[in-house]
DNA sequence: TCCTTAGTTCAAAATATATTGAACTATTGA
DNA sequence: TCAATAGTTCAATATATTTTGAACTAAGGA
């Protein structure tokens, strides 16, 4: 009843980058960021994406490592694994985040780029 | 003579991340990080892929605003983007940098991660 | 001038990633 | 029990990235 997660050793720095370099979900993670503690489910998401497709790009943060995801009913429960990524990677995620946050929403969201 | 770089606003977050997210290109800014300040062309990097196929990655990352590339007969020098990388994307390099110097040799050119 | 060296470019092939819609599962409320 | 809701999975397609080798350019040195 709960889903795969990465541990600790298992986080590898280019998987994070990697994930991390994609519009949509940089855009899910600053929103993320910007809503820690408030409990989150895939479907205050739709802004970013189709529910398949956004099932899709949580799956990639969740096997990176980035995010958490918890089973609640029908619903997940999505955090971000803040702690860990910053006893694994130190300083990385505050870095990303403050200049995702300084990015205008609509760059945030900008596909083309 | 000179190759195209971006300027600082055309470097974005998305394009260094996932610029950065692949072995071989982190290898190569890990590579630069450990010899800042000793000028370094393509060819010191053979260890990390053939001739052919260094000049695509480091096409990749000088497009991406990560280094620079100055043409110097027939060579290119190739330097980190330091100053640039900070002040636009303040504490990001150094925590990469960090992350893949911890790294082991071995994963850090592991392609079947 | 001719040869070598350093690196680039091109086009093809291989591989990986992203997007879609239809069908599905599981939980919950009426 | 039935219908609705939340999200997943699958397979197909679309798209992007990586890798390769052969052919190329430009600069130096003998």
């Amino acid at each position: 009843m709960s889903l795969p997660h990465p541990n600790l050793d298992q986080i590898s720095l280019a998987n994070v980058l990697s994930v991390l370099g994609d519009q949509t979900r940089l855009a899910v993670v600053g929103y993320l960021a910007r809503n820690e503690g408030v409990a989150m489910s895939c479907g205050q998401f739709s802004e970013f994406g189709s529910k398949t497709n956004l099932s899709y790009h949580l799956a990639k943060l969740r096997e990176a490592g980035i995010t958490r995801t918890e089973v609640s009913g029908t619903s997940r429960l999505i955090s971000l694994r803040r702690d860990d990524l910053d006893s694994r990677f130190p300083g990385l995620l505050d870095s990303i985040i403050t200049a995702a946050q300084d990015l205008p929403a609509l760059e945030r969201l900008r596909d083309d780029a």
